[in-house]
RNA sequence: GCCCCCGUAGCUCAACUGGAUAGAGCACCGGUCUUCUAAACCGGAUGUUGCAGGUUCGAGCCCUGCCGGGGGUACCA
């Protein structure tokens, strides 16, 4: 039961009689910010009367008297300008609210459009340990995934791995020269990591060292301009003298910063320098560098050795990611990496230039666009495909096997103009009656204001940042539990189960209720927090339902085919009525431009709804025997919306907390 | 140079894509547990929505120009 889309259906039929095509109007029917102004309203009065040329009120009136609606809401209101409120009938939102009440979707309609989603979210580098920038792509689209599937769509979860690139020459090179077999045989995990990250440290090193040359030359060069800039005299022109000030400042700013980057190279490399077994092991492979390149070229170009080694560490380290998924909570339809696609790729290729899509440039296969003098590279030079053909590949893969007729990208903001070249191309080639989305979001900085990176000592792994959630969720439980009016009633084991699901799900929301468009500061306090608009509030909400039912030996079931009336004569009850009766409105609008945040806001709002509800209205204490059971059943309501609201954003419940 | 994003309360962020008096959380102040879990509730203070114009019945949102921050920009992903 979607209330606003009845709303609408009878506004459609009254505006009909105004204009001819009244969609666009429909748009301004609404729910109302503010309950004052009821529980609807209607905008359309205002810019109809432009169009008509008449009094925006008169014409309300006209709307309001085509309009046959009094078997939802009480009569009309015309307020200010011209807009009209509607304050829904209490007998017809108890009626709405009991056949939700009966519904295994809680009055949640499928959608009357199927379609086939594939979601590409999560999508981390196999050999590298994950950590916590990895957290949004993982759960917003995990999310999506749930909700569009809940509402009745085909969703194919594909998590494209990195699992072809360098990463891999590097682990085979460090296999080959620094393995130590024992923890190998031990731990293949471990030992793989250790050797990615030992192998990184010495190519960083090495790029680094290659590079001071360039950075001092950098900072000389731009030196020399900022003081060009300096000396020009001032010309007089007030607003030429404000842009090259303007100006100076900038370079001022890049040559500080190249300087700053200077002195940490420096640092880094002293660090290893003075380190004596790296120190050992670096003389011993001046060559590191080129030598993992060469180790990634001969997998790529089907070396045997090579491939048996990458067949060789590809589950181990796929295991070790899946540790993390399963701790999270996330599963996946597909795991298509890279490496899936490596042999479609020369294909790719050749249609693109057989259809004059991609032409050669500087010895390279470009995709050019209009207005645009950026191309995407498909082909380098040297013949190696590079990640926009992976991704042709892919999007071509996904729409040929799957019949995708949408494809959701959940990627950071800062491959916007990769993926507009991407969609852009791939309606040239022909896939143009597919929706291309990049669901963006922003970017994870970290406490300077600068993106977050991930750097050796500095990285926050996400299992660790998964353990310190649970650990403090522990304290939060532990605490409560004690303080309970009639005594703890958790043991330890009850505890660590419950910290565990409070934990990971205040890492969850603290991502899901930020606009996913808009930067992420990292913060562990904020990422951690258990109390206000968290999940924890709502599981908190969940829970005092549960203890309601506990404590009154209720029995839901029963409670559910009671066919006794639900009662709404209580402002508090009202509002949690109507609430509850616009779940369905808060997913539909969570996937209009897929945005789990306006999600996590209607659950904060239903489940402070529900505090208010609990503070004010006595459920087992009630009045009469008939309000008792009305309040149960609103409370029962609550509790599954809050259990499904939640459950679609890959957050569970628990009975007692 | 060119392109994209952002600027909202002390802090972190919303604002249903142009609607009525811009809202939450945190932090701060006051009140509420012999009554279903106080992880809560009730009340209080907090704003020139970066600045200046424009469009219109109406602008945080759209347009123009500034100021400030970030990102991207030919062979990394």
């Amino acid at each position: 039961m979607n209330i606003l889309a009845q709303i609408r259906g009878r506004f459609a039929q009254a505006l009909g009689q105004l204009v001819d095509d009244p969609s666009e109007l429909l748009d301004m029917v609404r729910s109302s910010q503010d309950a004052k102004f009821g529980d609807y309203q209607a905008n359309c009065a205002m810019p109809l009367g432009k169009r008509l040329s008449r009094p925006p009120r008169e014409i309300a009136e006209e709307i309001v008297q085509h309009l046959k609606i009094d078997d939802l809401c009480e009569p009309p209101q015309i307020a200010g300008p011209g807009f009209i409120n509607l304050r829904l009938r209490s007998d017809w939102i108890v009626e709405r609210l009991e056949a939700a009440g009966v519904d295994e979707r809680l009055g949640v309609e499928l959608t009357a459009d199927p379609k086939t989603y594939v979601i590409d979210y999560s999508a981390p580098n196999v050999a590298k340990p994950m950590h916590v920038g990895h957290i949004r792509s993982t759960v917003i689209g995990d999310s999506l995934y749930r909700t569009l599937r809940f509402l009745g769509h085909r969703v194919i979860g594909d998590n494209h791995i990195g699992d072809w690139g360098t990463q891999f020459g590097m682990i085979i090179y460090g296999y080959r020269n620094f393995c130590d077999v024992d923890a190998y045989e031990a731990s293949p995990v471990a030992e793989l990591a250790r050797l990615y990250r030992l192998v990184n440290t010495l190519v960083d090193y090495q790029a680094s060292h290659d590079g001071l040359a360039a950075i001092e030359q950098q900072i000389t060069e731009k030196s020399k301009l900022l003081e060009t800039q300096q000396a020009a005299p001032p010309t007089g022109d007030k607003k030429a003298d404000k842009k090259s000030a303007k100006a100076v400042r900038k370079r001022q700013g890049q040559v500080n910063d190249l300087r700053t980057e200077l002195k940490a190279t420096k640092e880094k490399i002293a660090t290893i320098d003075a380190d004596p077994v790296l120190s050992k092991q670096l003389s011993e492979h001046p060559a590191i560098r080129k030598a993992c390149l060469a180790e990634t070229v001969r997998l790529h170009d089907g070396d045997a050795d090579n491939l048996r080694l990458w067949e060789e560490f590809l589950p181990p380290c796929r295991e070790d990611i899946e540790r993390i998924y399963r701790r999270l909570g996330i599963t996946f339809d597909y795991t298509l990496g890279e490496s899936f696609y490596h042999d479609r790729l020369a294909a790719v290729v050749d249609d693109l230039r057989e259809k004059k899509i991609a032409v050669e440039s500087d010895g390279a296969m470009c995709v050019f666009f209009e207005g645009d003098d950026v191309p995407m590279i498909v082909q380098k030079q040297d013949g190696a495909f590079l990640y926009s053909t992976t991704d042709l590949a892919t999007l071509q893969y996904r729409v040929d096997t799957w019949g995708a007729d949408a494809i959701l990208y959940v990627v950071d903001h800062r491959q916007a103009l990769h993926f507009e070249h991407l969609f852009s191309a791939a309606r040239r080639w022909g896939y143009d009656q597919v929706e291309l989305k990049h669901v963006v979001f922003g970017t994870v900085l970290g406490g300077d204001g600068r993106p977050y990176k991930t750097r050796s000592g500095d990285t926050v792994g996400l299992e660790g940042l998964l353990d310190e959630a649970i650990r403090k969720a522990h304290e939060v439980v532990s605490a409560g539990d004690d303080a309970k009016p009639d005594g703890p009633e958790l043991d330890e084991e009850a505890r660590s189960r419950i910290s565990e699901v409070v934990g990971i799900a205040a890492l969850k929301y603290a991502d899901l209720s930020q606009n996913r468009s808009s930067d992420y500061t990292f913060s562990y306090e904020k990422m951690l927090a258990l109390s206000g608009n968290t999940a924890t509030y709502m599981q908190y909400a969940y829970a005092r339902v549960r203890n309601i039912f506990a404590r009154g030996q209720i029995d839901a079931a029963a409670l559910r085919s009671d066919t006794a009336a639900i009662i709404v004569d209580h402002p508090a009850e009202r509002a949690m009525a109507l609430a509850l009766l616009q779940f369905s409105e808060a997913l539909e609008q969570t996937l209009v431009d897929y945005r789990p945040n306006l999600l996590t806001d209607y659950l904060f709002a239903l489940a402070n709804q529900f505090s208010t509800f609990y503070q004010q209205c006595h459920v087992l204490k009630a009045e009469t025997e008939e309000l008792r059971t009305s309040r149960l059943k609103l409370a029962d309501l609550t509790a599954r919306v809050i259990k499904q609201g939640l459950a679609l954003l890959g957050i569970e419940v628990v009975e007692k907390m």
